[in-house]
Parts: structure tokens; sequence; C-alpha cells
RNA sequence: UCCAGAGUAGCUCAAUGGUAGAGCAGCCGGCUGUUAACCGGCGGGUUGUAGGUUCGAGCCCUACCUCUGGAGCCA
């Protein structure tokens, strides 16, 4: 039987590249096949030396016997941990215990090696020191399995939302609106840095920037997202995101990717059930798709993940107003460093008491005081409360934030009064309210923070290929 | 930014104020259908940086740098 066509090889090569995941998953021997990929680590016996490749389309090496009597072996004796090689041979079941299948070498072609300073040996290494080598970290184990994962959930957050006729839509990334309460912006100017900017009555004059005016990376779609929920009901987007906050803390990064979905004729309860929905569907595809990256998550990051996974996976999130919440917290006794107040945010130890000790699952909490929300949130009945919505999740805290948007025109004015914002550059929003507006809601999901959670890493640094943190933005 | 902890060989870590060591990696040799192979040998250090205390500092003190954990901000 053939292999399925899974590479592609460089002009020179008369045989089609296999993948080692496929040559793993293939259901017979092979009389010839062609492998390419990194050295992960070698043997030698006395007769044949063991080098075993990955090449990234699995967790697992394979296995290729090169026997003494082939010509150059004194070369091959040398090849060492790292070096990409390119090897011709046959697939035959493994006399081995460790492997179905096993290669055995005709000729093998050394493309590009590597000396013995490569820094990724073949033992466990720490997750500080494989962040020192970002450009070399996707070769060790772990974080082939994480970046496997983390294509595998952007492609299942895709497939979530098309299969619900939701409209991917792309809001921009460079953006006027200093989108309120999301904190520290990142500035875009094309001013010379080295020359003083033009002024106008001793203020900088944004008008002969690049835009004409002061611009910024987005710091979120979603107000853009309304516009666009409001003419195709049900939208997503899924893109970059942007904070210049100086938080340093292991489930914070200045760029991160973030999903937003945005629904029209929606309330504050449909949006809850899309998030439960949404981040069950994703352990789903993870737990279906990823099953032998999830195997290493098990084994070196995170024993108790499947049961947690599954726990998720099992029962309904625990829905609690924030009253509740805070009823929930003054009632357990608990002494916490800060002290329990309605109408005061909840810190990250209350969340974690509410997820991991007292309801010990996913936790909605909804119904914020209006005060301590945005001006976009719709104003409830009670004249105290927004229809604000966080999911909290054991380990992680926050994982989903979002809220019912306010679509009465006259109490969204009210509201940015209150919040002593500039009406006039907000007009499109506010046109919205003023043009067939309807109820709508929408949420956004951190998807490193999804991540974390779902393949137990514990910082977001390991989760992201090239972080970018306070003062780092390496490679 | 605040609080706490840590910086010793390429990596992971030892070392009561008194001659800096091990495992792994590397190199050399041996054994072997091996599985992070195994056995023997060899090389490898400005102990984060700069000061200070002391007869003597990896260890004690001060400042700074870096990293880690936690907090705030949030996704």
């Amino acid at each position: 039987m053939r292999l399925a066509f899974s590479g592609y090889p460089t002009r020179q090569m008369i045989m089609q590249r296999t993948l080692v995941k496929d040559a793993l998953h293939s259901e017979s021997a092979q009389p010839a096949l062609l492998v390419q990929g990194w050295i992960r680590t070698r043997r030698d016996s006395k007769a044949f030396s063991f080098v075993e490749i990955n090449d990234g389309s699995c967790l697992k090496n394979l296995q290729i016997v090169v026997d003494a009597t082939l010509p150059d072996y004194a070369k091959i004796e040398q090849l060492t941990t790292g070096t990409a090689i390119s090897v011709e041979g046959k697939l035959v079941p493994s006399q081995g215990k460790e492997q179905k299948w096993e290669m055995v070498a005709t000729r093998v072609n050394v493309l590009g090696p590597a000396d013995q300073t490569y820094p990724l040996q073949k033992k466990g290494h720490t997750l500080e020191y494989l962040r020192e080598i970002a450009h070399l970290r996707p070769r060790s184990n772990l974080f082939g399995c994480v970046l496997r994962v983390r294509s595998r959930l952007a492609y299942a957050i895709h497939t979530f939302f098309q299969e619900r006729n939701f409209v991917y839509v792309h809001t921009p990334i460079i953006t006027s609106s200093d989108c309120e309460g999301a904190g520290e912006l990142f500035r875009v100017t094309c001013f010379d840095p080295a020359k003083p900017p033009p002024l106008l009555d001793g203020k900088v004059d944004h008008t002969k920037d690049f835009f004409g005016r002061p611009t910024y990376l987005t710091v979120s779609g979603q107000l853009e997202g309304e516009i666009l929920a409001c003419a195709l009901s049900n939208i997503y987007t899924f893109g970059p995101t942007f904070r210049a906050e100086n938080s340093n803390t292991s489930r914070h990064a200045s760029e991160f990717w973030m999903i937003e979905p945005e629904m029209a004729f929606c309330d504050l309860a449909g949006n809850m059930d899309l998030a439960e929905e949404f981040v069950k569907y994703l352990i789903q595809d993870f737990l279906t798709h990823c099953r032998e990256d999830l195997e290493l998550f098990l084994r070196f990051v995170d024993k108790e993940l499947l049961q947690r996974l599954e726990f998720v996976l099992n029962r309904p999130f625990k829905r609690v107003s924030y009253t509740e919440a805070i009823d929930i917290l003054v009632k357990s006794g608990k002494t916490f460093e800060f002290p329990i107040q309605y109408g005061v945010n909840l810190q990250s130890e209350h969340e974690r008491f509410l997820t991991e000790e007292y309801f010990k699952c996913p936790v909605t909490v909804f119904n914020y005081p209006k005060e301590i929300k945005p001006f976009y949130m719709r104003a409830n009945d009670d004249g105290k409360t927004a229809a604000a919505m966080d999911v909290l999740v054991p380990r992680i805290g926050e994982i989903v934030g979002g809220s019912q948007r306010e679509e009465r025109l006259d109490v969204l004015q009210e509201n940015m009064k209150r919040h002593k914002m500039n009406a006039e550059n907000y007009s499109w929003y506010l046109d919205l309210r003023r043009f067939g507006t309807v109820p709508h809601a929408g949420f956004g999901l951190g998807f490193e923070r999804m991540l974390m959670f779902i393949t137990g890493v514990g910082n977001i640094r390991d989760v992201i290929p090239f972080p970018r943190t306070p003062g780092h933005a390496e490679f």
C-alpha cells in the first residue's frame, strides 16, 4: 500500500518525501521511502547505528537503522543531535519493543550539520532555558506539541463558528479609537523620534502625522465588531491584540491573540450560552484530535490535566451573579488578603476561591456593578448593575470577558457622559443606535489563555512562539 | 510597578566563612538490536556585576542587572 502524499520533495529528490508521522502510522512495510528531518538522538551498536529523527509532523521520532556496511559509515558515527539529514531506505517492522516500524537506511545525506555547541541536548530542559533559545525551542518535544495544538486550536475555532454561520471578519489593527478602559496603548506614528514633533499651539500637531490623527495598535476589535454584527448578525474576529500595560505575570503578554464573537439579536444569557458551548467545543476537539500531544502534557506538564478537562466537559458551568458571588465569599468565612466588598472588582484570590475551591469548575459571573465596567455595557433595570459576564476557570482565572452591549441611544450617551468621553469621537458608534439598533452581545476569549488551559502549560510565554512582554521583543 | 525567592561548568544542581564538586552533554576508548542505552577515561569555572566586612567570601553586608513565583491591570 502506498503512503499518502504529505510532503513536498525538493526538485533534486526523485522520491516523494514521507513525513515521519505517516511512516509511523503506515499500515504496511514500504520497499522505498524518503524521510527528512533533524536528528534527536543517536545510539551506536557494533554493526549499526540507531538514528532517531523528528520532522515536527508528530511528537514521536522515527528510528533509522544505519548498517555499518554503508559507505561513509564513519561519517554517520559522527552525526550529532540537531543535524538535518535526508534518508532513503525501506520501512520494516521493528525488532525493538518501543516502536512498530523502523527504517533501514540505504542512503543517508547530511543536509545541515550541527556541531557540539547545539544547545538542545537529548535530555529535559527547563522552560526558562528554552525561552532563551526561542529560535530552537520549536525543535523540543514540549514546544513541538504546543505548536501543533496551537494550530489545531485555531482550526477548531474557525470550525466552531463556521458551523454556526458566524462570519469571520477582520477588524483593523491600526485604530484611532483608544478603546476606553482597555489599558495602555501602543502608539503608531511616523514622526521621527530623533526630531521634535511639529507643534500647534504648544501641543503635538497630529494632523501632520501619517494618518492625520493619533493612532494606536488595537486593544480590541469589539467596537468595529459591533458594526459588522449589526449588518451580518453573527460575526467573529480572530486576530492579534496589543496592550502596553507593564504587566509581568505568567498570563499576560503585550501581544496576544483574541477571538471576539459578536451577535446581533442576542442578550446576556445567549452570550453566556455561546461562551460555554465554545469553551467546551475547543476542549473536546483537543481531546479528540491531539491525543499524542496530550500524553506528553500529562506526563511532563500536569498529571491532572485530563481529569480536569473531562470534568469541565461533563457538567454545566456554574452561573452566579456578582452579588451572589460576593455573598458566597463573605459567607465562606475565609480571610482574604483583599477584603470582600460589594462594588469592587473580584481579586485573583477571590476568583480562585470560587472556581478552585467552592465550585471546583468553571464559573460564569454576571451582572457586575456598572461603576466598575466600561461605558458600552448594557445597564440592567436594577439601576445598579451592567449586563457583563466573565468566565473564570481553575488555574488561569478569567478566560472570557464579555457583555450585552448598550443598544439604547439615550442610555449610551448618558454612560459616555459619566465616563467623561467625547461623544464626537464616537458618532459612528452612536449611529448604530440611531439607525436600526438591536440588542446585541459578545465576548473576548484569550487564545493563549485557552491554550494554557488546554495544555496545562503554566506560563503564557511558553504557548507563544515569540512572546512579547515588557522589555522583551527578541527574535 | 510592588512583594518574595534565585543567579556556581554547555544544561540541571551540590558545596558549616577555610583547596569549587556531581550527574547529564562534549571528546577518547570499550561493550551492546539499542530506546534520554550501558561501562571506563579526559577536558571543562573571573561562582551575575560593582563595591564593602574579614587573616580568608560561592557563602555575610550594600547597590545594580537578570530570571522565577505572586500581586495589580486584563484576555
